[in-house]
DNA sequence: TTCATTCTGTCAAGGTTTTGTATAGATAAT
DNA sequence: ATTATCTATACAAAACCTTGACAGAATGAA
């Protein structure tokens, strides 16, 4: 992590979101991140001043003051701790020249071979580079659509499927529980819907919501409604997130307000899944918010609903 | 626990789940918290003022007026007692909730009242004395199993059992899979009966196994013999691990012998669960080696089965 | 029980602070 | 020459402040 002078202000733009008046404000208002100057006096950042805007722009994300953010940042610094270290992944050429296979193809390929020691050093490499959450939405999710076709094509036996998909769905657990602390006090309910097992759009949703900050309860396969109604009563939870995958269990669906009281519109419910997207027409069948056709999609929707 | 002054109002509101209102009102009428102010007059908290304010919360929530914590809160304090940063509720006589006379007991207290943080609080303390690997014999697996009891006594309702049980499943596959590095090639096969959804048992043996050193290719859920022995061909197995829970799905198994190819009693093939714990006769019925009664005794039979 | 009192959460009005963004004119980089 | 960046100023939206008031719940006395 070098503070050597490297960058101009467009590069950070790009690199951190943070847009360019936004920056001359920081520098101006609150000394932060004190750039370097080329001789013409134009700002240079270092690696280490886009990990520190980084660091500020997670918490003003997450609500906190930008006077108060940089404030902890700098007192963290006097401390002697560092940042973490993220890659400007923006500013390298990856990818280019390579016309090697993708990384998903790769830890496709190891999963299918069974090469679980091969997908872990896969994910080790990933995760040097990228976020649990970009990988969930660009690795793990296409590799679990992935594995379904191979099976479904007869490509792989249903054992191969369910070593690969297991292996998977460990990463996701993992993030989803050993994400940052969360931000807020009542934990959104995460359920898929009754008669429906598989999970795993709803694990990636519970990382995603995690990683951003919320608490999650996870409910996991198969939950009937009356017992959900019990939990939803017994934690002050600000929404239910229901998912279906097949057309059955999204009719099931459809029977949610008998049994979850609500008061004033809340709990929020909201849900989606792949048998939403496959036939649109069950959208309408559902009371509630429906989430969307991507898993980020789903997320920046609920989001967007629990701001209000 | 700092007192540095961090937290502008916005961001104590979403953690707290307490509103701007209430804050104000709280601090013109009790004084409490007293909070730091901005240079422009903006109040900010600090990280032990948020744990005050928890305490404080828990207990309003828990039915006491909020004049009485206050002064509760103040008098601890002036004592010089420390506040905790979360709350132990599940050891205030809250409700039914009985002070916890064990570990064991507090968790599975914490669990059925969907207190998801004092679980994590928990069971932090525990490992800061235990290994995983005694912890998953003496308190997961006990926990498991009262969980099931709970259930089927109408104690609980089922989402309960769910979000309960998938918070422990969740430790035990974290313990899975971050093991010490494996000291063996290759891989012991873990997988569940044919029809058999039950995985609490198989993952306490996958991390007691991978906690010995053991690498495991872990299968889950209903794993279908014939695509079992198409990956016990694929990867080289010592031993094919295989458990039920329920009477039918043990039967299945019995018929393992016709599918998974034997060479020189390669690959070792054993199996276990509840099912020939409550009816030991079953045991006669599936050919390879019993496990035993119990998780370590399993572990201990597989190691000195793979010893020769 | 009934009634008065206190406690407590929430709201409104009107003002201040904080922060992001826009603009203009000048200079640097390529 | 064109694009990128600089400084300085201005402005508006969002967040926050204080004061005062009010309604419902809890409490306690008659």
């Amino acid at each position: 992590m070098s503070e050597e002078p490297l960058y101009n202000i467009g590069v950070v733009t790009r690199v951190t979101g943070i847009p360019i008046t936004t920056l001359h404000a920081w520098e101006r208002r609150y000394g932060f991140p004190r750039a370097a100057r080329s001789a013409g006096g134009h700002r240079l950042y270092s690696d280490r001043d886009i990990a520190r805007l980084r660091w500020v722009k997670t918490r003003v994300d997450a609500g906190m003051a930008v006077s108060r953010a940089v404030a902890a940042a700098q007192s963290l610094e006097t401390d002697g701790i560092a940042f973490p270290a993220s890659m400007p992944e923006a500013v390298l050429p990856s990818g280019q020249g390579q016309p090697a296979a993708s990384p998903l193809d790769a830890l496709h390929q190891a999963l299918i071979q069974h090469d679980l020691p091969g997908a872990d050093r896969l994910m080790g490499e990933m995760l040097a580079f990228h976020s649990p959450e970009d990988l969930t939405v660009e690795v793990i999710s296409p590799a679990l659509a992935r594995l379904g076709e191979a099976w479904e094509k007869g490509e792989i036996s249903i054992a191969t499927e369910h070593l690969a998909s297991n292996y998977l769905r460990h990463r996701l657990l993992m993030w989803m529980v050993t994400g940052p602390n969360p931000n807020r006090p009542d934990p959104i309910i995460l359920a898929c819907a009754p008669g429906e097992w598989h999970e795993g759009s709803l694990l990636m949703l519970g990382v995603l919501l995690r990683r951003r900050g919320y608490p999650v309860a996870y409910l996991g396969q198969d939950v009937p409604f009356h017992s959900l109604a019990e939990i939803s009563r017994a934690i002050q939870s600000p929404a239910i997130l229901l998912v279906a995958m097949r057309a059955e269990t999204a009719a099931a669906l459809a029977d949610w307000t008998r049994w979850i009281p609500q008061v004033g519109g809340k709990p929020l419910v909201v849900f989606g899944g792949r048998a939403f997207t496959v036939n649109p027409a069950l959208q309408q069948t559902v009371p509630g918010h429906y989430l969307g056709d991507s898993i980020l999609q789903g997320v920046e929707r609920l989001e967007a609903l629990l701001g209000k």
